[in-house]
DNA sequence: TCACACCCATGAGCATAACTGATTGACTTG
DNA sequence: CAAGTCAATCAGTTATGCTCATGGGTGTGA
């Protein structure tokens, strides 16, 4: 940090505008024109410069005959172009950056979550906004998610429940447990917990989800007996199929379009998993972060629609 | 050129100077400290920068919670430290060239220079100034030269005879006219020109040596005859070697070591060449230039005195 | 050779930007 | 709720940057 004879942190970047018209121009005079100065103020901006630089960076021949660089003008010109095309540089993408067409976004998610939303959403923003790098950090542990949240290793971070302190959020929708059963075993339409609360159950090693749809069961005066756990949802759903139990999922985590396993409404329902999107309280957000929350809302709204209809 | 709405040329480096050390401390007030400022000057300078962006760098929670980087403040940052970075290397790289010990210097020479004196003054810039990276650019056609002097395409070259107009110049040494022969040809000692003017001569092509050599020549009542011509001075003497004439040559022109030839000094002689190191008149040189100028006229002194020897 | 044209440097005057010091208001914490 | 911390702001001063006018130095053409 301790500079030598030279530090050019104290220069004004006008002065290499100002050096790099007037080895152009060949003349303070034109110079100034061109830059709407007086040539006076040329004068000292290239005095400024040289103080700063302890030498001349123009030879003045006087009279008539143009000015010309100095060896040590003629570096500094080629630096101070490359350095002023970094700084326009700069600007743009700050540009771009403020307006949200590019950027980076960190999101944190979960299994279900990076299901069955993340990717409508991501598609969306892709296809919006493809300059925008978008980074996703998956966890099923909650705390994971809202540590991540505070470090500001991501941003925004979908999550279950409650919004954690220090957090601002919206709510996205809630997602009802459904039954999954094998397409005969019982009648279409909803289903009282008590009419499977002897079935072997299947579902996913404890995770929130996970829990929070055990809690329910067990609230619902239910004692559920896993024979299988496995986070692999597609696996879940096969194994109802193969006819070794039961499963009671968030909705968003089964594949809705698969005919061979019924989805049942739980009637009386079991509380609703309430999906929501997070991210730090009183922070601002970068313009990727909040476009990212505004798709995430629509398309939401489509999925609670989706929901409604086999509730 | 034209801007968005963001044109970071108006910025003041002080400022992003200002965002690193709150971003570093966390605060306003140890900011300023840190710099030399009071708070007040460093949030003035912070709602500089946010003007120039339109949007704020830093979310000031308030009470004693340090600041932290909005989005953009981030995005600002990475490439502000950049920036300063390379600004500090500039400092640096033009402080080395100011005091003469890095940069770039192209020298203009010819075959003679080139030959003999340039490798030893090459040698010794090398040696004491290991950063200074040289380019020469040689020809024989002294128009050459002048011109490439003038463009700026060369910073200094060597030159023979006169200094041309718009020229500054040092005189290095006379290089006189000597004769090759073949070592039993004549008695040790300054040779008459009369005692060879029936001699067949080898020589090279036209050039401003071989021209200025012939027309000594001339003056001393000559009509020399060329049988052989050739630009490789080794292959002269060898050509005086095989018996096939002498040569009239420079005495930088010829390896002074060779025990296969005989020089003799020319008695009374014919003009000397006249060897000079010439620049543009009015001209600041670079560092580079100067010691290089320096050099030259040491170097030249101990080839004077080796002149002398044998003439 | 002399007047002229051209061009940069410099000084005076002015506007504005930048900094200091003191104060205010917002917020957190004990 | 009081104390402490911190950024914003206001007023006042200093410094900087600019314009305008002028001076000095250097080629150029009559």
């Amino acid at each position: 940090m301790l500079m030598g004879v030279i530090d050019l942190r104290q220069l004004d970047l006008k002065h290499l505008v100002a050096l790099d018209a007037v080895a152009v121009e060949g003349t303070f005079g034109r110079a100034a024109d061109r830059l709407g100065y007086s040539q006076s103020a040329v004068s000292q901006q290239i005095a400024a410069l040289e103080r700063l630089l302890g030498d001349r960076v123009f030879d003045r021949p006087g009279g008539p005959r143009p000015v010309v660089l100095t060896p040590l003008g003629a570096e500094l010109l080629e630096r101070a172009r490359e350095l002023l095309a970094r700084v326009d540089a700069m600007s743009l993408e700050l540009d771009l950056f403020r307006t949200g067409s590019a950027g980076k976004l960190s999101i944190g998610t979960f299994q279900s979550a990076s299901a069955m939303l993340l990717p409508r959403i991501v598609a969306r923003m892709r296809q919006q906004f493809p300059s925008i790098e978008m980074h996703v950090v998956e966890s099923d542990a909650e705390d994971d998610l809202i540590r991540a949240l505070a470090t500001g290793e991501v941003e925004v971070s979908f999550l279950v429940g409650e919004a954690p302190p220090d957090t601002e959020s919206v709510h996205l929708f809630d997602d009802p447990y459904v039954l999954v059963a094998r397409p005969d075993q019982f009648p279409e339409g909803p289903v009282d917990p008590a009419q499977f609360a002897d079935e072997p159950m299947i579902g996913q090693h404890p995770n929130a989800c996970q829990l929070i749809g055990e809690a329910g069961l067990r609230s619902a005066g239910l004692s559920p007996t896993y024979v299988y756990r496995t986070n692999d949802n597609s696996t879940v759903t096969a194994m109802v199929r193969s006819g070794m139990g039961v499963a009671v999922m968030p909705f968003l985590c089964v594949e809705p379009e698969d005919p061979r396993v019924a989805l049942h409404p739980i009637e009386p329902p079991i509380p609703e998993r309430s999906i929501l999107l997070a991210w730090r309280q009183n922070r601002t957000r970068s313009p990727a972060a909040e476009r990212f929350v505004e798709l995430a809302v629509e398309i939401s709204r489509g999925f609670a629609g989706q929901l409604r209809a086999i509730a």
